[in-house]
DNA sequence: AAGCGAACTAGTCACCGACAAGATTAGGTA
DNA sequence: TACCTAATCTTGTCGGTGACTAGTTCGCTT
C-alpha cells in the first residue's frame, strides 16, 4: 500500500468478508480481521458501513440482489424445477453470501434497502412460479411460491448444515432436481 | 442464594439460555449473561459444558430430542402433512431452541451424540413418510423424506426470519397445512 | 471424621466492537 | 496556482467477552 486513501476500501472490505467466511466460517469475521486482511488500520471499514451490522446488512443485500440476478437468468420457459435448481445452486456456490441472507439478528434492524432486495428476490420466484406451464395446481400463486421456495431453502439450509442422510448422495444439484421435479411437475 | 453449590446449575444454564435468547436474540446469550441471570460467577457455566459451544450443542441435542418427541407423538395413522405442521408448530413455539439447532458453526465439532439426536430426528421424519398412506409416489422413500423435511424446514426457516410475503396471512400453521397438502396429498 | 474430588469463585489475558480525536488527502473553488 | 473543506484513514481508548489458571468451598464416600 502506498496512499493513504485505499481507493475502493467498501469493495475490498466486502470481498474480503466473503472469503473470511467461506475460509473460517462466520464465526471468525471480525471487523479487525477485515481490516488486517486488506491492510487498513482497525477502525477504517467502520467508515464505510457504520457498524458491523451495516457491513452484514451491507453484504446481505448484494447476495440477495446476485441471488435475484441468477433466477432471472433462467430462461421464461424453463419449467419451475430449474428456477429451483438454480436457487440451490447459488447457496451452495455462495455460501458465504447464503450464510448472511438470512440472520435478521445480525442485520441493521429495518433496513429499507434490504427489505427492497428481499422484494426483488420474491418478485423472481413469483415469475419463475408464473411462467410455469403447470396452469391446473391446488394452490392459488402466493402459495405455491411461498411451497417451492420453502422447499428449495429449505433443501439448500439442510445440505449446507450437513444433516442430510447419506443415501441422498453427493450431488446436491441432482437431489435437488429430483425432488422439485417430483413435488413439482410429477403430477 | 444460600448454598455454594447451585445444585442443577447445568439444567439451570440452558433454561436461562433459552429465556435469554428468545427475549433478546442469540446475539445477546453470552456465559457472562447468563451466570449472572443464574447467580453465579461468571465461570462457573464453563464448568459444566466446557466452553459456549458445549453449552450450545447441549442445547441442540435437547432442541433435536424434543422435536423428535413432537414427531412421534403424531398418530401412526395421520397424514405426513400432520408431521409436516408438527415440525413447523415446534419451530415457532420454541424460536430460541430452534435458531440453536442448524447452526453447525457454533457446536463442537463431531460431537456424537449431536449427531445421534439428528440421526432419531431423520429416523422419526422417515417413520412419518412410511407411515404415510399415499404409497404411489414419484420419489423413493429417502428422497420424499428429504422433500418432506426440507420443505417445512425452509417453511419455518423463512418464516421465522420473516421474509415471508404478507399475502400469506398471519395463522403459519394454516398456511403449512395449506402447502403441505397442495404437494403431498394433493394428487 | 477425614479427605478426596467435584463445584464454584476470583483474577487475568487477548481480542472484539464502538467511539473519539487527530492526521492525511482528494477534489472543488478562488 | 493556492487554498480549504469534507471525506477518508489512523491512533488510542473503553467496556464487555471467552478462555484459562489458581484458589476456595463443600458433598460424598470410606
Amino acid at each position: 500500500m502506498e496512499t493513504y486513501h485505499h481507493g475502493d476500501l467498501r469493495r475490498a472490505i466486502l470481498d474480503a468478508a466473503v472469503l473470511e467466511i467461506e475460509e473460517n466460517g462466520i464465526g471468525a469475521m471480525t471487523m479487525r480481521h477485515l481490516a488486517r486482511r486488506v491492510g487498513v488500520s482497525h477502525a477504517a471499514p467502520a467508515h464505510h458501513f457504520g457498524d458491523k451490522a451495516g457491513l452484514l446488512t451491507a453484504l446481505a443485500i448484494e447476495a440477495f440482489d446476485r441471488l435475484t440476478d441468477q433466477l432471472l437468468a433462467v430462461e421464461p420457459t424453463d419449467d419451475l424445477v430449474e428456477s429451483g435448481v438454480a436457487y440451490v445452486r447459488f447457496a451452495l456456490d455462495h455460501p458465504a453470501h447464503f450464510a448472511v441472507m438470512f440472520r435478521p439478528e445480525q442485520h441493521r434492524a429495518g433496513d429499507t434497502d434490504l427489505q427492497a432486495a428481499q422484494h426483488r428476490t420474491w418478485v423472481a420466484l413469483e415469475r419463475a412460479v408464473g411462467n410455469s406451464p403447470e396452469t391446473e395446481r391446488a394452490m392459488d400463486e402466493t402459495h405455491t411460491t411461498v411451497a417451492a421456495w420453502s422447499l428449495v431453502h429449505g433443501f439448500a439450509a439442510l445440505w449446507l448444515q450437513n444433516v442430510m442422510p447419506e443415501q441422498i448422495g453427493e450431488d446436491p444439484e441432482a437431489a435437488a432436481r429430483r425432488i422439485a421435479s417430483g413435488l413439482f411437475s410429477g403430477a
